[in-house]
DNA sequence: TCCCTAACTGATACGATATATCAATAACCG
DNA sequence: CGGTTATTGATATATCGTATCAGTTAGGGA
């Protein structure tokens, strides 16, 4: 079985790269392992996957991420802070439908949100500058097959 | 002047002694500073103010008024957790504009976000059970004379 | 009114999450 | 190869909130 993360790990530590920022051992580890994930991830829990890895690098990785734009940061129904990999060239402000149930993330498109929001807002006479939205649920996984974790 | 914020301090005593909470002193202190406020606050915020009362009797309070539909915990855009008391009556699931500038907070209404995050996420085969939504920018008053934080 | 029970309080400890500091190290560029 | 500069990681610190628990108090019933 082929690894296709490995090209993925590739492309995060180009896209840091691209900002000036080093190719180190501990940081490619780090993003190495982000880039195996299939669902959306707590710092912790890739902490704990990285226990040669000092607690600041990791924290370091994940917001050098966001900053470029190839993690999101999704907050979950209990207040809790994920991370969630952005698919490559969709680094564009967007929300995610957020599985309860397996932790699957998908993005959502097709919405007009925007200016939905910007025209109730005039009715407030309030200028909008940004926004927030999780949407939570069960994807359709896990609705036909609610016994899988 | 009179002081308005009695009335408003008694009416959530009253809803959380519906519910079976009791009337006691330093229940009521927490409750009558968080009547006093006109803006979002977060916890810390309102312990300070209390010098005299326990750090847990102030998160508890907050729980409760939050349980009773008193008061709305809003996410702000650096993710701090803040806490906004709901206009009596207007105790349903609704949204905030959230003015970064003056920390003022108007409910949103006339919104039918439900119905097309439904329509959306039906394109995706995906059931939604909950969404967080806030709105971020300035208000009307921080518009037009944005010099008085 | 008194009393009993259940709720409440607050000091303290704990835990989770994340950042600040800083000396030692390593990457990159000329 | 060497020097500058980013990076690392151990540690301390900060923030935010909950768990515990012995002592206190509210409030309803006798």
């Amino acid at each position: 079985m082929r690894n296709p993360s490995y090209t993925l790990a590739e492309h995060l530590l180009d896209t840091l790269g691209e900002q000036g920022y080093r190719d180190t051992g501990p940081r490619r580890e780090v993003v190495t392992a982000i880039a195996r994930k299939n669902r959306h991830f707590t710092a912790e829990e890739l902490r704990d996957e990285l226990p040669g890895i000092g607690r600041a690098t990791v924290y370091r990785a994940l917001k050098l991420l966001v900053q470029s734009g190839s993690l999101c940061r999704v907050r979950l129904e209990d207040g809790n802070l994920h991370y969630q990999l952005n698919a490559p060239g969709h680094h564009g402000h967007h929300h995610h439908l957020l599985c309860s149930h397996c932790g699957e993330s998908e993005d959502l498109r097709g919405c007009d949100l925007e200016s939905q929001l910007h025209s109730v807002a005039a009715l407030h006479q309030f200028q909008i500058t940004g926004h927030w939205l999780e949407i939570y649920g069960q994807c359709r996984n896990c609705t036909l097959s609610p016994a899988v974790p």
